[in-house]
DNA sequence: TTCAAAATTTACATCGCTGTAAAAATTACT
DNA sequence: AGTAATTTTTACAGCGATGTAAATTTTGAA
């Protein structure tokens, strides 16, 4: 008998009088066994409390039935929706999920591309926001890997984002179907170079262009961080400076929390004189006062589609990086209502 | 060489003319290897790109290096935050996070208990929902466990929570010290039989009659569940059918965000009619219109106390449950300000 | 009944690393 | 210099499961 605490596969073997092999047969339902012969040893396994070791099944197989995500935070209304949609569709194809958060540093994200130690999972879902294509393509190791969102996407890595400039041409069409002509874009952040604000900011022009109205650059807002704070203080600047506007396409839900106070602060309405739509459609955008409308991302199909890419590369898929577009729709609420009810 | 895709120990070994233990040894920075042999074998170790293979490893120390936290759902503001915190504070102390989901289903969260058995990580830091304390102590065969929040506590098991009574009391004074008479609990839900609603509900009693007040029992109002709509629902119920009330605490700032809609929806201002105090102080209440005072648990202290006392599981203490009280503060907003601003 | 083919079961090497105990090299002390 | 004490390095047996190939039993056809 066993001495130390587990109950071990050649416990299971011994009590039941077979080989390990034939346990490890049942273990893993085997068709080649007789109904009798797994009946025996299951009933071994049960008197026993056999639990197989994932350990050391890992070693021989190689495999370990998890994958990372890797995020800038966990505690942000968009991330952790996705974390829990990640962590639902992997849980419905049988792996598992670590979270990794990066804090938006470029060394951290480094460090999860680089794997400074293997084996601990057998893929990656990644969402940059420092690190730039080139240093991923350099970095990563051959640990399979999915990218999210717009801070990088390298052509040999599979990527997974919603189509930007459309979401914004379709959210600005959308306040200029509520008879606005000055719309604001808030707002540009500095140390946002290469992502999500180039693409958006087309979606915003083309959208201005197309109804024939004057794209102000002066209404483009620059906003020092990511952080709701620099996101008011810029607006309530720019209102202060004599900025006049009556839409505003915010660059994220916090951003447009950060307007709905801003504008409030400064006794302007919402959306009556000011219409305003967010984007990510996290929870905030349902319970500010007014509720805002938000570009909704469709975050289950994007962790579907992440799981699903990566889950073929584990399989052995090594084709060129593949480009997918996940849905999106537009979440109308108070702050930026249709028509009918403005 | 290896033909596999890994480099190994042993590779590393041949390639620098020593035995395997001795590079292993310069991989730990065990402290009696020489430094020019050290140099040797870093070199090899840098030449070949070699990385530990973590499963090995773990199939001989018995260690993983991962807890796993499990909560009812990522995506919750208050739970996203916890979360963040026990993988930043067990980051700190050289492990990894599995974030498990039970959904708050009675079925999932024994999983979680039983699922330990497996190996899969060194312990398990719980937030139960569901689950009584009496099972938890039948399904708990030893492996590390500790438990966060209300609803389960066995006297075997470590737990750590804040003191409820305490706080809902200090939240009630804080309302009663506002000039506040008629002040209610929203809400008592339905399904939370035994756990968070008795103690501050106890808290909240305590306080009106430390201060003279009647407690009235139709001031307690019921919700169906923990849901905002439930909570919206019930208010407005209540509001409509003659309640009078010039305070609320909240039993979380769901609820609050719910409160704030209700009253807002049936014209009454907050904080000049209604002051109102959430429960948690998730990011939700600083966002809200007017922004949400709340109950603020010491989040930090919460994930480090946990990981500490899981560490000390995992090394081995075997005492009989340590049942800790975490701080935590009343973060004053605006729907229920200090006097002197009121 | 006999023998080849197919279905079950077995034995054991192997995954990559670490712990142990022993060997070798170095240092310290008469 | 000679020997004991100490430091450094080595050899190799596991950790607990699975994959392979061989051994055994069962089945089917002649």
């Amino acid at each position: 008998m066993n001495t130390g605490k587990g109950v071990r596969l050649i416990d299971v073997a011994r009590h039941a009088g077979v080989s390990m092999k034939t346990v490890s047969n049942v273990v893993h339902n085997y068709q080649h066994v007789t109904p009798q012969m797994r009946e025996r040893v299951q009933e071994a396994i049960e008197q026993l409390g056999y639990k197989p070791n994932l350990t050391a099944r890992r070693l021989v197989t190689g495999k370990t039935g998890m994958i990372a995500l890797a995020i800038p935070e966990i505690n942000h209304p968009y991330f952790s929706t996705i974390a829990d949609a990640v962590v639902v569709a992997a849980e419905a194809r049988g792996l598992r999920v670590i979270i990794e958060q990066t804090d938006g540093k470029a060394e951290r994200e480094l460090a999860v591309l680089r794997d400074r130690e293997a084996g601990l999972v057998d893929g990656v879902i990644f969402q940059p926001a420092k690190v730039s294509s080139l240093e991923i393509t350099e970095v990563q190791q051959g640990t399979p890997l999915v990218l999210l969102g717009e801070a990088a996407m390298p052509l040999s890595v599979d990527h997974i984002m919603i189509d930007n400039v459309e979401a914004a041409r379709v959210s600005v069409e959308h306040l200029i179907g509520l008879g606005r002509k000055r719309i604001a874009f808030l707002g540009a952040v500095v140390e946002d170079k290469a992502g999500a604000t180039v693409r958006r900011l087309a979606g915003y022009q083309a959208a201005l262009e197309a109804a024939g109205l004057f794209s102000d650059s002066d209404l483009v807002i620059q906003v020092q961080d990511f952080t709701p704070g620099a996101a008011m203080a810029a607006l309530s600047q720019a209102i202060e400076a004599g900025l006049k506007f009556d839409g505003i396409l915010c660059r994220d839900d916090r951003f447009a929390v950060a307007a709905l106070q801003a504008l409030r602060a400064h006794g302007i309405t919402v959306p009556e004189e000011v219409a305003i739509i967010g984007w990510d459609n996290t929870e905030l955008a349902a319970y500010t006062n007014p509720a805002a409308s938000s570009v909704a991302p469709d975050k289950t199909a994007i962790a579907e589609m992440a799981v699903d890419m990566l889950i073929e590369r584990m399989n052995g898929f090594s084709g060129v990086g593949r480009h997918r577009l996940a849905p999106f729709s537009l979440a109308i609420r108070e702050s930026a209502p249709t028509l009918s009810s403005s």
